[in-house]
Formats: structure tokens, sequence, C-alpha cells
DNA sequence: GCGACTTTGTGCATGGGTTCACAAGCAGTT
DNA sequence: AACTGCTTGTGAACCCATGCACAAAGTCGC
């Protein structure tokens, strides 16, 4: 039984790149000593991104009143290989019943605890403007264990306008808000030259988790954790591998759609128990 | 000297690709005379990503007037390691001078050809909602080679009506629209229900690339590159690595921020030429 | 022209992630 | 109880990617 556990034992705490060349110190963030919790010991970054998306599809099927899904299944619903799913789940721990399958209930809740998302995230939002307001009305946040909890602009014209639930507070308020309110997680959808300003805020409020959609890049301090969504860098990949494509496929092979609307999270009634 | 400068360089590598391990496709490296663009050898996945980054970072310096920037002041400003980056330019040929660095307009061509942006891509999207809206009127696209061209609903209450300078159509449009635009990319912004049966329409109607921000795995031909964004869940691997994060650091350290506003883009004026 | 300095481009080692294939384990059946 | 059929969990090989360190190659100053 000896999991043995294949990880590394090295350092790499969190990071993706860590630029860092050398210079400032703290690069290790003392490894040993903290295992304080069982859970999340040491995920690859990968996984953990693949595991979000594992609980989304969790979530559909629950919806449908699916009791039990195979590894099988629930790879081709989030469109992965079965594989990698079960290699992921199994950084968990032991999650499903050989022979049988993964309780869809339970798994959730797994990785719910495993991604922190049983702590009740809540969410400041700085930038109202077209993205922002997308943001804030947009549903999944909520759905997932998040709640927004304040907006931000620094437009007086936008300024005590009333979207969704909230109405829109100064900029100027935000450290204060963000303490009082117990933010954990700051957006940022601001044009590009006040972003890094208010990242900057949102350290000083104490944040450790900041998502902008600004492609600029922003210096934030080590201890916070930083993601970036460039819509642009998306669509560029997109047009560079629809070059490659089309270039190694010059005449379109046999189109086979998969039609259904409901295509591959649909449980196969052999083996899935619906009430 | 360059400042510490730690940015996580994270950016999303969330989207997941289509289904199949589509990537490069082609395992067989098939030799055979399949070398019709120079370009484009063998680039990796990873890298195209982080090349649309610096295309992005280029294009600041270029406004700035930046003639020469070497790969330490580049990677710093993009937010990888200088080593990294040069591997990444090397996939696209000799593109510097030693003992100089890099032409800052010869290497952003040079990256827009490689990633197929030379070729105006004209972009239509579906599902003119919040988040849609902010997609329409979210200037980075046209800065970056990409033009929108079409945007389409299911809503009749919605349709005829102008965003930006275009005026929204029909979904049931789409095919033909499609075809008389010539649109190269379809962006999905449509209620989840809806998403896979306006991916298959995009399908028929000719397009190769689709980016979708439903976070429902859609299903898609093997010719057809599909990228996904899901916003939820950025937000719930943030969530994880803030909690990994506040507990292998207690105590939050001495806060220091980079605090200019242009902190790394900015030109270093000892090496960086500017008329 | 030549040496010193700077910066690119890259071979190589290292490590993380993906995939394969199979043993381990459980349910239902004979 | 033992057998059969399935599915999980994982050891191990492969592949991609990252980072280091250095040779190649150019510029600048004399």
């Amino acid at each position: 039984m000896t999991e043995t556990h294949q990880t590394h034992g090295s350092v790499a705490p969190v990071v993706t790149g860590a630029v860092g060349q050398s210079v400032v110190g703290s690069p290790a963030p003392s490894v040993t000593g903290a295992a304080p919790l069982a859970e999340s010991r040491d995920i690859p970054q990968a996984t953990v991104t693949r595991l979000a998306t594992y609980l989304r599809v969790l979530g559909v099927l629950a919806e449908r009143g699916t009791i039990i899904v195979s590894s099988e299944e629930l790879a081709a619903a989030s469109g992965v290989g079965s594989a990698k799913l079960r290699k992921d789940l199994s950084f968990l721990g032991p999650n499903g019943v050989r022979g049988v399958g993964y309780d869809v209930t339970r798994l959730r809740a797994r990785i719910e605890r495993a991604l922190g998302l049983d702590r009740g995230h809540k969410v400041v939002l700085v930038g109202v403007g077209n993205l922002g307001q997308a943001l804030a009305g947009y549903g999944g946040f909520g759905r997932r264990g998040f709640s927004m909890v304040g907006l931000f602009d620094s437009d007086p014209a936008r300024v005590g306008a009333p979207v969704g639930d909230l109405t829109v507070r100064h900029v100027d308020e935000l450290e204060q808000a963000c303490a009082e309110l117990e933010a954990t997680i700051g957006v940022i959808s601001t044009p590009d030259e006040a972003a890094q300003e208010v990242a900057d805020r949102l350290v000083r409020a104490g944040l450790r988790c900041i998502l902008s959609f600004s492609p600029t890049s922003l210096d934030v301090p080590d201890h916070v954790e930083m993601r970036r969504v460039d819509l642009a860098v998306e669509m560029q990949v997109l047009s560079f591998n629809s070059a490659r494509n089309t270039e190694s496929v010059p005449t379109a092979p046999r189109v086979r759609i998969g039609h259904s609307a409901v295509p591959s999270t649909a449980p196969r009634n052999g083996s899935v128990i619906a009430p």
C-alpha cells in the first residue's frame, strides 16, 4: 500500500513561471514543516485547472439526478482522457469504488473542499465597463461558490448606479470596503492604464487573489496569486492553430459532428443510476 | 539594472483544446514535402501562447518609438524568463542580432506572420448578451489583427439592434452570412444550452476556429480548432492557489509593490534607442 | 584590424505532465 | 464460495517544456 506518491519533493510551490531571476530572496517557501492540511498536498497546477472543469460537469450530473458516474463517462463529458481524469482524482486520495465508479455527490464535495470552495469566497470587482457588467451579471460565479460583494469604478457617472443587486461604489473606497466586506478575491476589468494602480490597491487592502482581464502584465508581491485572462491572446492562438490545421488538412475530411445537444454528458443508462 | 520583477507569469493555460489531442495532429512527421510554409514549422503549443503575449508587449514598445529591445527587457516586460523567451523566438528562426537585440518592428511582423495574423481574420460573434456586447465592444481585437464582421442572436428583441457599428442579425442567417462575410473565426457567448447548437452551425458554415465562453465542452470535428474560456474555472484555480499560499505564508510579509503604472514595459533608456 | 564586451541562439540536463497498460479490488452471478 | 466482469488506482515509459550555461556572432572603441 505504500502510496509512493511519485510527486516531486522539490520546492515549486505554486508558481507557474516565477520569473524572478534570483535577485529577490525568498524563492524558498520553506518547503518542509508545513503539512497541516491533509488535503491538497501537492496537486499539479494543470490538474487543479481540470478539477474545476470536472466540478462543473459533476454539477450538471447532480442536477440530472445521476448518482454514480464512471471515469470514462466523466472524462468524455469533460473533454479529457479517462486515464488523465483518474490520475487527477487520485491526487485527492481514493474517491471511487472499483468496478462501480464515483459517487457524484461525494466526489463533488471532495473537489470543492480540495479547491477551497467551501469557504465561500467573496469577490470584489473593479471596473464596471462593458466587461465588468458582464462579469457582475454572470451567474456562473454564484452557482459555484463565489459571491460578488462589491463593485467599484472611478467614473463618477457610474458610481451609484445599480448593477444587479449591488450599487457601484467609488474606487477610492476600495481599501476600506474590502476589509469590511471580507473580500478574498479581486477582479480587475478596468482599462489597461488603470490596472496596475488597482492591483496595488487590492494588494494594499490585503487581498491575496487577483484575476485580471487586462492584457498588461501586472506587478504584485510574491504572496499574491495573480491570474490573467487575455481575450486577444486566445484569438491569436486560435488563429495560429487554424493556419496550421488548414495547411495540414487542405481538404476538409469527412465531417462528423456530434450532433446531440447533450452529447457526452448524457448518461449511459447502462451503468448510471437515475431515480 | 533590472529590478526584481517577480510577477507570476501565470497566464491562463486554462483553455482546453479540442477533445482530441489534435494539437499538431499528424503525429507522423511525414517529412514528405510537408514543408510548404517555411514559417511555423513545429512550434510548441505553450510557445504559441507566449508569442501572442510578446506581440502585445512589442506593440506597446513600438508605440513608444522603441527601436531595439533585448531579450532580457522583453522577457521582463512579458513576465517570463529571458531564456524561455529566446527559445520561443528561436522557433521562428534567427530574429535578432547578437550583441544588440531584436528590432521591434521586424520582430513584430515576424510573429504576426507566424501566428497567421497577417491575413486579417474576420470574426463573427453569436450571443449578444452581456458578455457578447462586452466582447463586441472590446477594442483589443481590432488593434490586433481581428475585425468583428457579424453579430448574431436568437432573441428577437435583440435582432436589429445596433451594437458598435454593426447590427445584430438573427442566428438563422448565420450559415449564409458566414460565407458572405468570409468569416474565419467564430465566438460563442450564448447561454450554455445553445452553445452546442451554435457550434454545429458554425462548423456547418465552414469555420475552422471557434472560441467558446460557455463552460460546457463542445463537440466539434477534428479539423476544427476549439478553445474554451471558462471564467469560473479561473476563479476556482485562484481560490485553490490562494488556499495553498495562505497556508504556506501564514503571516503576510512586508508588502512592497512595484508601483509604477508602467513598470516593466518601460524601456531602459540605456540600451534602447528612441528617436 | 583587433580585442573586449554584449547579447543571441542552443545543447543538455532536469522535472513535470500525459499516456499506456495492468494489478488491485468490488459487485453480481453461478 | 469461487468465478466473471468491470472499473479504479497507479507504476512506468514517454514527451514536452523549462532553465542553465556556454559557444557563436555581432558591435564598439582604440
